[in-house]
DNA sequence: CGGCGAAGTGGACACGGTGTCCATATAATC
DNA sequence: GATTATATGGACACCGTGTCCACTTCGCCG
């Protein structure tokens, strides 16, 4: 083998091609675009785009990663409540938050890409995962891996896109109705329900 | 028109082709069988199964109205605590454990075929989204409409197939975690909480 | 600077599934 | 038994996917 790293046009065509599908996903839909659109957009052959991405949620997972990798870092070393040092209820709730806006952002990325079983495949939810179920853990709740699944359920991209385009909600409302439930679980006092 | 009903041969085909589709989606998983796989199996042709089911999650809609109609016939009118009579939040875990029953019964039909965005549009989703919420409602919470997805996410086909294969879990650990869910949000004491 | 090997490229190809269409067959009415 | 609307079923074209291989380009080394 002669060269150990990519070659320079190999690495000049990933950045076209990832260029070319976040512009395709955002104006035209993720589930809409065929791989040969982006080949065609991209400039590049069929075999090329194969070579390196499989299939579309492949792309749109290098598209999500750097995003998904920020709030990652904020979760494990940022300010409270993110980050370490907040209760679980409070932590729970910022993490919602953070996520709602993730899903606000990107939506057009992430639907129809991570969309199904696909979504629980990523490293993405695995950290998602861990780290909601460490929260579950912290606040004493009992059996908490039967805990995570449900809690994390809400932020599929497609009951997400559902509330905002279907229901019209906001994405404040869905972010405080969240709030509501990370208190009412986590949060001894009944966090989400009037004060009575 | 001199046939005002369904003609014989058409209820006839119409049978056998729910029979064929339950046995092929039972043995072979529901994302795997081909329209035409089921029209060779219900011995009809392509046109006769396109005519009545124009996609695989319509003939799985049409296996499962039963189960489902059975059990919203227990919601509105069975005794409590399924039915009227008992407090939002045991009416809710109950729901969630029939809920889970039904999916126990029933993966392979529902898996792959209400998968995805389809869920929601079909009718029984409808008819569960208005029972969460007038428990939400009952329960006196605020922004109902807002609270009534998160709640219904876990019961997501997908969801609950990852949690049980994928997972490990058992039916009874999904429906614990679920009435500890129902309890922290609609219930005013901590019902999913250990006694601290 | 030229050639060499390996990685990268791109388009042609075959496959499989979907959905449509229409000539034919069949059931229900008269 | 004739008639008419409806149902039937298989043939057809279309589209997207994924593979494959002959060719090109890159990077190194003599």
């Amino acid at each position: 083998m002669l060269c150990p790293v990519e070659r320079a046009d190999a690495a000049r065509n990933r950045a076209r091609i990832l260029e070319a599908a976040a512009r395709l996903f955002a104006t035209a839909g993720a589930p809409n675009v065929t791989m040969d659109d982006i080949a065609r957009a991209a400039g590049v052959g069929r075999g090329t785009l194969y070579r390196r991405y499989p299939d579309r949620a492949s792309i749109a997972l290098a598209l999500l990663d750097e995003h998904e990798r920020a709030l990652q870092e904020e979760l494990l070393r940022g300010a409270p409540p993110l980050g370490p040092g907040a209760p679980p209820a409070e932590r729970l709730a910022a993490f919602y938050s953070a996520m709602v806006r993730l899903l606000e952002d990107h939506a057009h990325l992430v639907l129809g890409a991570e969309t199904g079983r696909s979504r629980f495949e990523t490293g993405a939810y695995g950290f998602w995962r861990a780290h909601v179920r460490s929260l579950l853990t912290a606040a004493g709740l009992p059996d908490p891996d039967a805990l995570v699944e449900p809690l994390l359920a809400p932020l599929a991209p497609e009951v997400y896109g559902f509330q905002r385009t279907d229901r019209g909600l906001t994405p404040r409302q869905i972010a405080s109705a969240l709030a509501g439930l990370a208190a009412g679980v986590l949060g001894g006092n009944g966090g989400g329900r009037p004060p009575s």
